[in-house]
RNA sequence: GCGGUCAUAGCUCAGUUGGUUAGAGCACAAGAUUGUGAAUCUUGGGGUCGCGGGUUCGAGUCCCGUUGGCCGCCCCA
């Protein structure tokens, strides 16, 4: 039997997989639309290059990669902002901005199996092009939330963190640091969390000892949970008079965001950075209050990107959000959708004239848009009766014998067991009543 | 790429110091049942015990290897 299995990291969607799986999609996409976002898709299998001009070569061993029989390198899509930015660039000058699509698809990563992570997965993906001011956060952050809260979940099971890496670049700039300087220092920033100060060893290794007030300022910053402490820490001596000019940006991202009510789902945390060196503004991140998963959505602000690969230039905001930590989420806090697969009527078939007779309604009712179902083979009623209520149906429709003499049906309330018959004719009018009286 | 841990029916698991033909519950299916549902009873299909090799008269059990799952490290677009 097991001969073939999934290759590792892969996963078979048996149907009650696959109708969790297509509930979150659709309140995604509910979601995405109710905030003006237009969906979009584009090829699972794109040219390698795309990759190794945002990632760089490194990317290439952790992607699904081969050559393919015309001698092109190929690799199965690892993300999707390299191709929406393909797709947005291509046209920059022809839509409307701001640009406010979003996708919900399948991705593909040469990596080890953990918890909540496989080698394929889903995303949603929300961007904002063309708006270079923090309503495109705002609008983002705004998204981000209410795709959670769209399944029950609130600001005690999650928060988003807040961050700014063109802040972070400003004060470590006005320090004194150069970019290379800078850079490593982000990267020790985004590992400080998980290694503690063994987070700066890559940067001493390449810059020499860290000096001591530097470390100390930089932890200091790092460590900021609030707008309050930002502010103040901008005011301290030696930070230049225009990195508090950023501050006006936070302000009214801030401010927008109370403004919608988020207020409690934000969380200001300049320990966030994301370790991906093309964001250039705000960044974030969203996480399980209880810190047991990995984190459940990542987004920022990318300015420079669609130039890099090839468009004009063009401010952009995004994020993504995984399926499989969200999954996990979900069903940790009860919230995971018990989706009925169960048909509104099961029709009794008394023999082979009965089911003729009743193949009429049964047609007519599933074009109707009624989910109707009923035995393949003759069985006997109490074997019949069975599988009615084992299949979940609101109601049965009996063709029996006896039915079929007086020209009629016989209806069957399958929760509360009472029974009224009806014209044979009228079937269709009489579970429309049953279905739209309630 | 590295480490820990596990692998017996569709699922959850039992299987004694190595010993005859590998079991149970649930699930599935047939019947008791030719007109009324969650019960009961009977019966059945399902396994190369992850795979390969070794030790042994004999391996689900012991040893080695390998594949895969889970968990963690690196990484995390």
């Amino acid at each position: 039997m097991a001969t073939f299995q999934t290759l590792p990291g892969f996963r078979d969607f048996y149907p009650e997989d696959l109708a969790k799986r297509t509930h979150i999609f659709r309140l995604w996409r509910q979601t995405a639309a109710a905030f003006g976002f237009a969906e979009y898709d584009t090829p699972v299998l794109e040219p390698l290059d795309l990759y190794r001009a945002k990632s760089g070569d490194e990317i290439e061993g952790q992607l699904f990669g081969f050559t393919d029989k015309g001698g092109r390198e190929v690799a199965l899509r690892p993300e999707m902002t390299p191709s929406v930015c393909r797709l947005v660039g291509a046209r920059a000058n022809a839509l409307k901005r701001p640009i406010k699509w979003f996708s919900i698809a399948e991705f593909y990563r040469y990596e080890r199996m953990q918890k909540g992570r496989g080698r394929c997965f889903y995303q949603l993906n929300a961007d904002v092009f063309g708006e270079p001011g923090p309503e495109a956060e705002i609008e983002l952050i705004a998204l981000l939330v209410q795709c959670m809260r769209a399944f029950g979940l609130t600001d005690k099971d999650f928060c988003v963190r807040l961050s700014d890496r063109m802040l972070w670049f400003q004060f470590l700039g006005s320090l004194g640091l150069d970019e290379p300087r800078i850079r490593s220092l982000l990267a020790a920033v985004d590992k400080h969390e998980r290694s503690g100060d063994d987070a700066f060893k890559g940067y001493e290794e390449s810059f020499g000892k860290i000096d001591d007030e530097l470390k100390r300022r930089v932890l200091g910053f790092l460590g900021i949970r609030s707008f309050g402490a930002l502010e103040q820490a901008l005011g301290e001596p030696g930070v230049s008079a225009a990195v508090s000019g950023r501050l006006a940006d936070w302000r009214k991202l801030l401010d927008g965001l109370g403004a919608m009510g988020l207020g409690d789902y934000i969380q200001v945390d300049l320990g966030v950075v994301r370790g991906l060196a093309y964001y250039t503004g705000f960044v974030f991140e969203a996480f399980d209050r209880k810190g047991e998963l990995r984190a459940l959505a990542g987004g920022g602000r990318y300015d420079d990107l669609v130039g890099r690969l090839g468009g004009p230039e063009l401010p952009a905001v995004g994020f993504a959000v995984g399926d499989m930590t969200f999954a996990l989420l979900l069903e940790e806090r009860g919230l995971s959708p018990v989706v009925s697969q169960a048909p509104d009527v099961y029709c009794i078939l008394g023999g082979e004239a009965e089911r003729k007779a009743a193949f009429a309604d049964i047609n007519r009712l599933r074009a109707a848009g009624f989910r109707v179902d009923y035995p393949m083979r003759d069985l006997g009623f109490g074997k019949q009766f069975k599988a009615a209520a084992d299949s979940g149906a609101k109601i049965a429709l009996i063709y029996g014998g006896d039915e079929l003499a007086k020209g009629i049906v016989k209806m069957r309330d399958l929760v509360d067991r009472t029974e009224r018959d009806f014209p044979a004719s009228g079937v269709e009018a009489a579970v429309r009543g049953f279905f739209e009286g309630g």
